[in-house]
DNA sequence: TATTTTGATTAGCTAGGCTAACTAACTAAA
DNA sequence: TTTAGTTAGTTAGCCTAGCTAATCAAAATA
């Protein structure tokens, strides 16, 4: 298998992670994009708008949207920088801390299934590919 | 990594892959979920738009909408099924066929550079990982 | 000071999920 | 054989989450 079936390999099988997921998803729970966000968030602290679309590979009205979602919720807020007015630093409340956590270690995903199915083998090769994918998707960001 | 954790580990490095291919994809092109169903046709034959909904785990309205949007582009055609005149058959067609190859064997993914910067462990653990979970996604559905 | 650049928002588009409500076709029972 | 109920699929309308283009306000620069 070369790269780019690799790559679309990966597509599809994401795609399908995604759209299990969201099937399993009750209708006020955190969304994976506004989870990914916190955890920006959770993981280095107040980052202006445009640093977190970076990050998220989206767009900066993308990030402006996701981040409206979020503070409805109050899950994060809003402060002017004080030394570059034009900027909004976003700030995870405690509120959002609560809120994500009890969200990952939610059991209800129907991918938790899919999991517990899975042998030791399969899951530490698994673990292992999220953990590399996770970095690279990031970092290259 | 418990099951819960690991299952919200691969639900946001899926999500974060399907942003960075949707990021990367024209217009015109093939999306994800179109071909997603496609592969589904090829490797299993005909199928009727529920039993897509159920492999594809979406509901069967969300199918119906998939396979309009290929019947437009002329990569699938819809047969009514013999024995049951409320069935319909869904065939992907030779214009489809090649899309789909085309597709799948197209170099801009965004995603092939972060693949091709990987190393041939990396690479393996993660070609492993996707065969394991495109095959345990389409079982379960 | 006037202009350009930059961070963020707003408006409006698309894809792809969903539910609710419907039609058509089939099945079973009166 | 008609009637009641079920099942397959479609349509309509909603939501999230991407995008681009246009705008606004603040900062930087000519």
């Amino acid at each position: 298998m070369n790269e780019t079936e690799l790559s679309a390999l990966l597509d599809i099988t994401a795609s399908r992670i995604a759209r299990r997921t969201k099937a399993g998803r009750a209708r006020t729970e955190l969304t994976p994009a506004r989870m990914s966000v916190l955890s920006v968030l959770i993981q280095h602290g107040s980052k202006s708008v445009s640093d977190l679309a970076g990050i998220e590979s989206v767009r900066i009205p993308t990030m402006t949207n996701l981040i409206n979602g979020l503070e409805r919720s109050a899950y994060i807020v809003r402060r002017v920088d004080k030394v570059d007015k034009r900027v909004r630093l976003i700030q995870i409340t405690k509120k959002g801390r609560t809120a994500w956590r009890s969200q990952f270690h939610k059991r209800d995903s129907s991918l938790a299934g899919v999991v517990a199915a899975l042998t030791k083998t399969e899951r530490k090769t698994i673990q292992r590919a999220a953990a590399i994918l996770r970095d690279k998707l990031i970092i290259n960001a």
